[in-house]
Parts: structure tokens; C-alpha cells; sequence
RNA sequence: GGCGGCGUAGCCAAGUGGCUAAGGCAGAGGUCUGCAAAACCUUUAUUCGGCGGUUCGAGUCCGCCCGCCGCCUCCA
């Protein structure tokens, strides 16, 4: 099996073969910082993250490089109504920005350059194209001039005429064609403004792409990526721009990832429906997110709803709870246990579970089949749980140990399951002291403790519940069944979660996000 | 108007023309359990919006119809 790719360009999954053997080189368009990043920078940041992650489990040695778009209309606007200087409002928008995807657990890319850092590069890009008689200058703008590429539109599917009738922007009579756009614009007053060769203004959306793609990637590079929107007109100008500037290829495959709407409506400022990054994250867990993302492929649509993310969340656990129950079958006493066959089945199940991972994500990254392995994977560790809990058997319990390992990775790979994830944490097993009795004063005690730090919200004090865990057990040793289920309600009403297993109780606290 | 997409079980969602239509959530029954929870097992689409067509064979290809959506303008 290899790699294919939907290219936008072709419309069809294409296999996929770098330019360089073993390297790839990939760019995705980031956001412009002007506000908090809603479920949709989301969406296309994960996207590219699981690219990303995916082809370095491939094996690429791969360069990523994420924009920032710090300079543009939308920023000087709302750093105007806010009262505040548009270049502090990109400055604190990137750190939200940031502080939201490191939240989500994504990966720091390679490179994030910023628009304002490459002015540079971005005028002798247009240098080269006025000198190859593709731009134009009008009163200090410079244009690019359409109707001199002849592949333009070949990314959208459209032709030049086409484009023509469908616009719908009022036409600047000056411009040579109505879809020439700008690659260079004077500044207003109080603008942000450079100096350049036709004085002083500022850059236009999409040259930005074009100068540090190039500047990071070379002038032809593997993937670029970004959502759907961007189709047209930024990544048909980007093509326009650069493949004249060059003469070379720009990039090699396109890679768009579908819109999120929120119940069954466009996300949009004026419907009052747009998500926020943050406020999601104070309800949901990243991993519950993420597995939410995945479950739709990446370039069809996503609708969100509390029910789906909810679904996502309780699958989230299903993953989690496996990978729990291992560590415990684990740290099981396995002094008498004997150890007569390995567990053939549970081997070769790992190996199918991530056979298929890898076919689905070899077909255009297709992430929901690849979640299917990894669930499929979990039935079979349970399975092999309920058993290995019936006859502990050290060979099933390495097996188990492996079949984890593999859940983990398979995980990683889509930032599922990630090591330092703080939803783990609630799944700490209690080690409950084999018949230590708790003194009714200790007992008391440690009541005391936990409903002082309930009420006050903080973090319950682990050995204290260990205490009452203790408690509940000698209750249930004395058959006195009605002690016990009150004390499990008590814990219960305070966030903790205790389970009976066939060898003693287990708690959790419930986690804080629901 | 132009271009493109979607419609698969109660909900979400996979599905290179051909083994018994993935997976998750929810539901039902069962196993386990003092009870509960968790987990596991079984079960829930003779059928893929509708009607025709191509084919030995179609959810998968073609045509028409119905319903929904995106882009063509800043947008992830």
C-alpha cells in the first residue's frame, strides 16, 4: 500500500511521491490575527497536524510551516474599534492563538512566520513580476494582471470568463481586468505602512503565501494545505503570483479541509453561533474534540452539535478506560500465576488493528476508518481482559502490555491518547491496603478533609479518599451492604467514582470538565 | 446564473462494482456483580433519498427527479 492524496488540483486522490526521496515539505495557510481561534481554525489546524504527525510515522522527515497573517484590513479594523495599535492586537492574537492550539494538544510547526517579518522577500517577488510584465502599477498599488497566466484558474476549475460573471465586487475601472488584485497597496493615514519601490504602503493578502512558502520550502514544495475557502481566490493568486515569479511549479498537492457548521448552520459573526476554541475547552476535553474532528473526514463537512461532541467524549473514555485496565491487570500480583501459552490471537489482532490504521490513512487520511482500528483493537484487548481477570496468565499480560502500546501509538498518531494529557490523570487506580482497619477517627478525618477541599474546589486529597475507599471496603467484608452504598453515594457526590472489580474497588474522580 | 458537494440504522459516520454494508454514541436482551458501575457477548439497515438505465452483479457507474449545503466577496 502507498499514500494517496486528494488533490484539489486534479480532483482526484493522486499516489503521493515527494520531490525529494524520504522528504517532504509542506505549508498550510494559518490564521489571520484579528480574534480567538473558533472550532474551524480547529479543524484545519488539526488537519494538518495529523498530516504532519501521519507522514513522520511514515517515516518523512518532514518541514511544516504554518503563516501567520499579522497585517490586513481585518486587523487594522478591529484594533481600531478596540482602541488599541494593530500591530499589539496580532501580537496578542498569535499568543492566544497559540496558548489555544498547544491547548488542543497540536504541534508547534516547524516554521510560523509572520507576514510583517517577510516585507522583504514579498517586494522582490513583485519586483520580478513587474519586470516580467505581469504587474502593473496604478498610484502606488501594484496589480497582478490576470489574463497574463494562462493556467489561471486551474485550481478553482474555473475559467477567466466564467469568474467574471460570477463577481459580485464592485469593479475598480482603473484595474485592467476586474480580477487583477493587488499584490502591493498604499497605505491610508495612520496604517501600517513600508517603504517600497512605488512608495509607501503595505502588502496584499496573498503575496504573503507566495514569499514565505518560497522562502522556507523552495520554489516548488510538496503540500499545500489549507480550509476549503481559501480555494479562491488566495491559493489560485498564490499559484498566479508564484508560477509567474518562478516559472517553476508552486506546490505539488493541494489539500483542502471542509467547513464545521454549527448545527446545521455556517459558523459566521452575524448568526452569533461561532465557537470558540477556549469556551469548548472548558466543557470538553481536547481528546473528546479531537475524536469528534476526526470521526468526519477531513474534507467533507462537519456539523457541530452537544450531542455529537458528547457521543465523542464517552468514545473518548472507551479508549482510555482500556489503556487504564491494562496498567491495572498489570500491577497485578502474579506470584502464583502461571504462564502456559501466549495469547496468539491478541498478537495477531494488534497487527490487523494496525494494518488497517495504516491503510485508511494511506487513502487520503481518511481518520474515521482510522479510529475504527483502533476501536476494533480496543474489543479485543477488553476481551482479552475479561479473561486474563478469570486466569492471570503472565504471557497474556505482556500481550496486553504490547496491545497497549500499539493503542498508544496508533493514538499519537491522530494526538489522541498523548502521555501528558490531563484527562489521564483521573484514571488513578486506588491501591487500597489489604486489612489495615481505618480508625473511626481517621475515618472521620479524612471526611472532614475531603469536604473541606470540595467545598472550596480544590483538588480532593488522594490518601484521604484512599482512607474512605479503605472504609467502604470493611464495610463490605462485614456484609454491611447499606454502609457501604452510602459511602459510595457520599464519594459519589463529591466527584468520586468508585467501581467494585473482582479484586477490590477502583476510584476516579470524575473529570472536571463535566 | 456558473462550479462543486452531500443525502447510508434512533443520532454521528466509513464504505477501491462482487466475501455476511466498518466504527462510535444511544437502545434491547444476556454474562459478571450483594447492589451499582465498568467490561464483555448477542442484537438493532434484505438495505443505502426516489425512479429508471448500464452490468452476470451497483450504496458504489450513467440519466432524471426530490431534499440539503458550499464556493463564485473577507473567511479555517
Amino acid at each position: 500500500m502507498s499514500l494517496r492524496i486528494y488533490n484539489t488540483m486534479s480532483r482526484r486522490k493522486e499516489p503521493f511521491d515527494p520531490l525529494v526521496p524520504g522528504e517532504i515539505r509542506m505549508y498550510a495557510c494559518g490564521p489571520t490575527v484579528y480574534d480567538r481561534a473558533h472550532i474551524g481554525h480547529a479543524r484545519a489546524a488539526l488537519t494538518f497536524d495529523v498530516v504532519w504527525r501521519y507522514l513522520e510515522y511514515r517515516g518523512y522527515r518532514v518541514t511544516y510551516v504554518r503563516n501567520f497573517t499579522d497585517v490586513d484590513d481585518k486587523i487594522i479594523h478591529r484594533a481600531a474599534e478596540l482602541g488599541q495599535g494593530w500591530d499589539s492586537l496580532a501580537e496578542e492574537q498569535i499568543e492566544a492563538y497559540r496558548r489555544d492550539m498547544r491547548a488542543l494538544g497540536l504541534r508547534t510547526p516547524t516554521h510560523e512566520p509572520r507576514a510583517t517579518q517577510h516585507i522583504r522577500e514579498m517586494i522582490a517577488v513583485i519586483q520580478t513580476l513587474i519586470g516580467r510584465g505581469v504587474a502593473y502599477c496604478l498610484d502606488g498599488d501594484v496589480y497582478f494582471e490576470v489574463r497574463r497566466f494562462a493556467d489561471y484558474g486551474k485550481l478553482s476549475h474555473r475559467g477567466l470568463e466564467e469568474l467574471r460573471a460570477g463577481a459580485r465586487v464592485e469593479v475598480d475601472h482603473r484595474k485592467r481586468d476586474p480580477l487583477d488584485f493587488a499584490l502591493w497597496k498604499t497605505s491610508k493615514p495612520g496604517e501600517p505602512s513600508w517603504d517600497s519601490p512605488w512608495g509607501p504602503g503595505r502588502p496584499g493578502w496573498h503575496i504573503e503565501c507566495s514569499a514565505m512558502s518560497m522562502e522556507y520550502l523552495g520554489e516548488t514544495f510538496d503540500i499545500h494545505g489549507g480550509g476549503a475557502d481559501l480555494i479562491f481566490p488566495h491559493h489560485e493568486n498564490e499559484i498566479a503570483q508564484s508560477e509567474c515569479a518562478t516559472g517553476k511549479p508552486f506546490g505539488r498537492y493541494w489539500v483542502h479541509n471542509g467547513f464545521v457548521n454549527i448545527h446545521a448552520e455556517k459558523m459566521s459573526k452575524s448568526l452569533g453561533n461561532v465557537l470558540a476554541v477556549r469556551e469548548l475547552l472548558d466543557r470538553v476535553t481536547p481528546g473528546a474534540l479531537k475524536i469528534f474532528l476526526l470521526g468526519t473526514h477531513y474534507r467533507a463537512p462537519l456539523d457541530f452539535s452537544e450531542e455529537a461532541i458528547g457521543s465523542a467524549g464517552r468514545a473518548e473514555h472507551r479508549l482510555l478506560n482500556a489503556l487504564s485496565e491494562i496498567r491495572r491487570v498489570q500491577e497485578m500480583d502474579l506470584s502464583g500465576a502461571a504462564s502456559s501459552q501466549d495469547d496468539r490471537p491478541l498478537l495477531r489482532q494488534i497487527r490487523h488493528a494496525e494494518r488497517e490504521f495504516t491503510d485508511a490513512m494511506d487513502d487520503d487520511f481518511n481518520t474515521p476508518r482510522a479510529l475504527a482500528a483502533m476501536f476494533d483493537l480496543v474489543r479485543d484487548i477488553n476481551t482479552s481482559l475479561r479473561d486474563t481477570d478469570r486466569a492471570s496468565d503472565k504471557a497474556a499480560i505482556d500481550s496486553l502490555r504490547l496491545a497497549g502500546d500499539a493503542l498508544r501509538e496508533l493514538g499519537s498518531v491522530l494526538g489522541v491518547l498523548l502521555e501528558d494529557s490531563p484527562e489521564k490523570r483521573v484514571f488513578s487506580d486506588a491501591r487500597v491496603a489489604d486489612g489495615v482497619q481505618v480508625r473511626v477517627s481517621d475515618y472521620h478525618e479524612a471526611r472532614k478533609a475531603i469536604d473541606d477541599a470540595f467545598q472550596s474546589g480544590q483538588p480532593l486529597p488522594e490518601d484521604k479518599v484512599r482512607i474512605i475507599v479503605e472504609r467502604r471496603r470493611q464495610c463490605r467484608d462485614e456484609k454491611d451492604w447499606a454502609g457501604a452504598d452510602s459511602i459510595r453515594a457520599w464519594l459519589g457526590d463529591r466527584g468520586v467514582i468508585v467501581e467494585d472489580t473482582p479484586r477490590g474497588a477502583r476510584w476516579q474522580l470524575k473529570s472536571p470538565r463535566t
